[in-house]
RNA sequence: GUGGGCGUAGCUCAGCCAGGUUAGAGCGUCAGGUUGUGGCCCUGAAGGCCGGGGGUUCAAGUCCCCUCGCUCACCCCA
């Protein structure tokens, strides 16, 4: 190849020269199908029980996610931040809650205000296995309720949805970050033991113990194990109201035959919860990413962006993540978007043109080939499309005005016999073949 | 941000360690075997800047350096 040199080209058409950019991809289908139809199943489950959608933008001022927490990297390190022409200071929303709950304070609804939404986040992270730059999430929150049956009714939409897909193997953590005063105490609590213990500790938990206490916590490493183990307890500095409100939130949950499990070292990366948290583990998932979903209280996030203190609660659901585990569970597959009638013309393509126009005008998936293919090829193309039926046109059916009406795989017995008809009577037909 | 692995046909991958004619396979695609009939079988064809750049060498897909990308892990999180 290039026997006689040439010019060095810009691009070779075989090297494209733009690609997705990293942690970004092309979702195509019959993924993209697949998508959608989750965030279907999501919005009908949440719908039934009041939830209205919102649509907030996708970038905001910086300002609104930096109330998350000076602790987090989702803030501190991963914000895709600019200054946009008018000299705003601008980021992608690296998660929703935030932006719902600068919605609430900036339209003040009725409270109860249960909202959900879908969309695309963005975190300037270094992309792995179920982590990406642009990732998609389902979530509800609810501003202005207090009722620890609320926090119930929130965890038992994501278990609803989570079971609507067919997953089994999802594990429900639960844990109380208690009042903020409360937590407050936990942490130089926390701070205390740990510091004591310094020797003990890895030397990546001792830089998180300077960032965020709570967050050691959080280590998978071994050699912190022990001294987790031996730290002090959230639970000990619950308040009697705190620890009221997470007794009725597991009652809630057992009395709703939802499993789950309390873990005191369940902490969330998002600094903003109190109260009650939670999160789903994909069990069978074994990426270091098997988180599939999370959510909790964020009893001050309101007042933080400068609305009047309002108390809500709500989640979030990674889209991709939940896939992976419908995956590894072999479960809510691609739908099949196989046609009804392949339409195979071997008299230069305009009856198809025609009768599949005709046949998608009566409501039927109806497909053909293009450019002119052998019929041999086109027969192929209805095989491999998973047509029910292909529709015939030759220069006999073309001249009579008729069609060949041939049964494909899955049909069986009779209806496997092919038969002419006349185009008039093609709808009914097909329509008798398609609905058994 | 730090580290490991991997970049060869549309896809999945051999070939690299021990450099050596014209770079291979399977699947897929197209055509033919079968002049109007898919799946199974057979035959043929198309399809490659071997990620990019530099270096070593008589000679580089193969060795060295750089770079870009993908991927996995740490960290963090959905």
């Amino acid at each position: 190849m290039h026997r006689f040199g040439r010019a060095a080209p810009v691009a070779s058409p075989d090297v494209p020269e733009f690609q997705t950019s990293p942690g970004t991809r092309d979702v195509l289908a019959p993924d993209s199908t697949r998508v959608r139809r989750l965030v279907t199943t999501f919005s009908e489950i949440v719908e039934r029980a009041g939830y209205g959608e919102i649509v907030p933008p996708m970038f905001e001022d910086l300002g609104v996610f930096h109330r998350l927490g000076e602790a987090t990297d989702v803030v501190t390190k991963e914000m895709y931040d600019f200054v946009d022409k008018g000299g705003r200071h601008i980021a992608l929303r690296p998660e929703q809650t935030a932006s719902v709950v600068r919605a609430f304070v900036q339209h003040q609804p009725l409270t109860p205000w249960k909202v959900w939404y879908h969309g695309p986040n963005f975190r300037y992270e270094k992309p792995q296995a179920g982590r990406y730059r642009q990732f998609d999430q389902v979530g509800v929150e609810v501003l202005g309720v207090d009722d620890p049956y609320l926090d119930v009714e929130v965890i038992a939409l994501a278990d609803r949805f989570y079971r609507a897909l067919g997953l089994q193997r999802v594990e429900l953590l639960l844990n109380s970050l208690g009042a903020p005063e409360e937590r407050a105490a936990y942490v130089a609590a926390l701070q205390e033991h740990f510091s004591a213990h310094l020797d003990a500790l890895t030397p990546e938990s001792r830089t998180t113990l300077q960032k965020n206490p709570l967050r050691v916590l959080d280590s998978k490493r071994e050699a912190d194990a022990a001294v987790i183990a031996d730290a002090p307890q959230i639970s000990a500095f619950y308040s009697d109201e705190t620890a009221a409100h997470f007794e009725s939130v597991c009652s809630g949950l057992r009395a709703l035959s939802i499993d789950f499990t309390v873990s005191p070292l369940l902490v969330r990366g998002l600094d903003y919860y109190r109260k009650t948290t939670f999160e789903f583990a994909g069990l069978t998932l074994d990426s270091a990413q098997n988180a599939v979903g999370g959510g909790g209280r964020y009893d001050g996030l309101a007042e933080d962006l400068g609305g009047s203190p309002t108390p809500g609660v709500g989640f979030a659901l990674g889209v991709d993540r939940t896939l992976m585990a419908c995956d590894a569970e072999g479960v809510f597959d691609a739908p099949s978007l196989a046609p009804s009638a392949f339409v195979v013309d071997t008299t230069g393509g305009l009856a198809a043109l025609e009768l599949t126009a005709l046949l998608q005008s009566a409501g039927l998936h109806a497909e053909r080939a293009y450019d002119n293919l052998s019929m041999k090829s086109q027969m192929k193309a209805s095989n491999r499309a998973g047509a029910t039926v292909a529709v015939i046109v030759g220069s006999d059916e073309l001249e009579a005005g008729t069609v060949t009406v041939r049964p494909l795989a899955g049909s069986a017995g009779e209806e496997r016999i092919q038969h002419v008809v006349p185009r008039t009577d093609l709808i009914d037909t097909l329509r008798k073949l398609i609905e058994p």
